[in-house]
DNA sequence: CGTCCTATTGAAATTCTTCAACACTCGTGG
DNA sequence: CCACGAGTGTTGAAGAATTTCAATAGGACG
């Protein structure tokens, strides 16, 4: 982006902040603002009409929200820990993209990126046991708390952004399942839970080869 | 596109038929040429390495086949039923992309309708039964097949594009599961199967009932 | 007519869910 | 300072859904 359109984008922007949990958009809801993930997670959920829940995107810092052109949200936006995201009106945007088509490039690549993401999680929902599921939950998100991946063997620790509520809904399992499975995990030695979100990967090739798949 | 920009690509443009089940491209091939598909449907596919397998994607004509400022494939493309597809290098479209910025904002919105349906699928995956996921099948293929869908009642016929065996992969449930589930479905008057591939949907109200929400 | 391939059906086995009880943490207020 | 309650997570046992294993059916083709 040039500098000057940085000054123009900054002069409509708007930042806001929202708790764990909190609505940020609501499936079916006219949009008329973007905005980008400054800090924190953001989960992407879709309901069915008799309430059950699936998680279908987790977007992180410094991720685009909102679908360029599309005047509907498809699905709930809700905070999945507390975040920050610094918003714009959608006719900023727009304007933008007129003037620099490298804009929408852009947007173009993170949407294809999505949709790797999307199709990689369909595999692991369709065709991945419980306990493949929630060792590949903990390797995505190794993954994207930890840009810089060490190669091998490395011992990492984060907390992890969801709940055993959300971490259900997005592998398509019950909470007592994934619970269950997360013990498993930490009785084979493989990670370590000092308590329920703070995981430490212990042997991170076996967490790889529990997922059953160079998922991504 | 102009004339003499669709004069430019059709001299670059060579037209290749697959039967069905043919492979296309697979995963981690490198990728030379785009396609649009003229006829038929493609499967997108991504396997574990212990060979199970699930569909990522169906693709209909007139859509396009590639991932464009992508060097690699991510999955296996096979044509599901009897395709026709025409081809064109990469080099030529991403030179009438540069010449035409509005290009590219076509292809972005594919993307992001193939992200849409990724998600909706998603919860199909993540959290129907063996039962709302048949359901949801047929629901979709009607409204591909079918792209003057009437508003209600209307009795249509169309013949599935998957076999038994792609279905399961597509549903993340085994042949036997869909089997049984069609023949529930066609047990309770809501379909009826001449063959099991030609499908006739008698009650459609109960159709989109039995897929337990509006999926798209 | 036999063979291959796809699809269907049945019964047993397995995985995951459901239901239920309990543990832990964190605030609040007595 | 401790008790209480709400929220979140864990664990166990019974139940349900789907898979697995196995047998059979039907069509297409030589």
């Amino acid at each position: 982006l040039t500098p000057p359109q940085l000054l123009e984008l900054s002069k409509h922007t708007n930042k806001h902040a929202y708790a764990a949990s909190a609505p940020i958009t609501s499936d079916g809801e006219h949009i008329e603002r973007y905005a980008n993930i400054l800090k924190g997670v953001v989960k992407l959920a879709k309901l069915t009409s008799d309430g059950r829940q699936q998680i279908v995107g987790l977007q992180f810092a410094p991720d685009f929200l909102g679908r360029p052109f599309n005047k509907k949200s498809e699905f709930d936006v809700q905070a999945a820990t507390e975040v920050l995201v610094c918003s714009f009106p959608q006719e900023t945007l727009n304007r933008l993209i007129k003037e620099n088509p490298e804009l929408e490039h852009r947007l173009h690549e993170q949407a294809q990126n999505e949709l790797n993401d999307a199709r990689n999680w369909m595999m692991t929902l369709g065709r991945k046991t419980a306990a493949e599921r929630v060792a590949s939950f903990i390797q995505f998100i190794a993954n994207h708390v930890d840009p810089e991946k060490s190669p091998a063997q490395k011992i990492i620790t984060f907390s992890l952004p969801l709940s055993r509520s959300d971490m259900a809904d997005f592998l398509g399992l019950t909470i007592e399942t994934v619970s269950r499975q997360m013990t498993k995990l930490r009785q084979a030695g493989i990670i370590d839970l000092s308590d329920a979100r703070e995981v430490t990967v212990l042997d991170s090739a076996r967490l790889r080869a529990a997922t059953e798949q160079p998922n991504d």
